[in-house]
DNA sequence: TAGTCAAATGCAACGTTGTTGCAAAACATT
DNA sequence: AATGTTTTGCAACAACGTTGCATTTGACTA
């Protein structure tokens, strides 16, 4: 198992148990961003529909996660940089998602380029999700 | 009636029925992007819910309206700039979502910035939504 | 303007996705 | 090991979305 799982848990005030570790190791594992149902496959039946999702918004509650929008109906989940804490997100990458595949990626160095709205608008966050044929998926 | 309306449904190939017109009349009037369940609202007992959808499906497809991803499972709808044909979009522009309000803009003003992907991820579409507090909501 | 064909709609039924309340089980702490 | 708190699983439900098919509507032609 690896070694960051129990620590991540304990920094957040979560109890350590089965599910929670699990799917947290999932997301070690794999370095892209996973949907509800992508954990709910590869856990098998080891945990119930419930669990899973309200594992995932604890996650996201305690800046463990954070959500990926996309124009399909099926948010997906990633790891969130250690700056994440407790309510306050930071993560201000650019994110891609392969047409062909159907992975999402954390493009962790590209940072959201500045936009200059138009006045009366406060921005709070910025989500940007570039899409097209992944490095593995060109011939 | 807008006058618009019919002329967009034959431009398109399309036979012009009731529910296609009020669909369309509605994004025209509103100048705000449209969920389902908004359309669903707004047109009471008139249409079935199978209508709406395929209306919806039917137009993304003919390049009349467009889809804003959200990070909460609730795709919107808005319409599309003349440049848009069938399969073909190009609705490169900002969008707003309000926090308060829950209204989404599209800012066809504000075009997406260039961004630097790593080598090998080719892009074929961008994505972005800005979320915070709208005009209207300012205190 | 009526007749014909193709397309769109409404209905019913179904599958998926997400939520809530509550009892049982697991965890943290002493 | 005992206690209280948190988490889980189950069941039931609600919302969302899809499909097939009979009926209706719209487009086109004569």
């Amino acid at each position: 198992m690896h070694p960051r799982i129990v620590d991540t848990l304990k920094r957040n005030q979560l109890s350590v148990t089965d599910s929670r570790k699990k799917i947290l190791e999932l997301f070690l594992q794999r370095k892209a961003a996973l949907a509800h149902a992508d954990i709910e496959l590869h856990s098998g039946d080891e945990f119930d529909r419930v669990t899973i999702y309200r594992t995932l918004q604890t996650f996201v509650e305690k800046g463990i996660l954070h959500t990926i929008p996309s124009a399909d109906n099926s948010v997906k989940y990633a790891l969130c940089k250690d700056a994440c804490t407790e309510g306050h997100h930071h993560d201000n990458h650019v994110h891609f998602m392969c047409d062909t595949c159907g992975t999402t990626y954390c493009l962790d160095h590209v940072t959201v380029p500045q936009v200059q709205l138009p006045i009366g608008y406060q921005v709070q966050q910025i989500d940007l999700v570039a899409s097209g044929i992944c490095i593995k998926c060109q011939k």
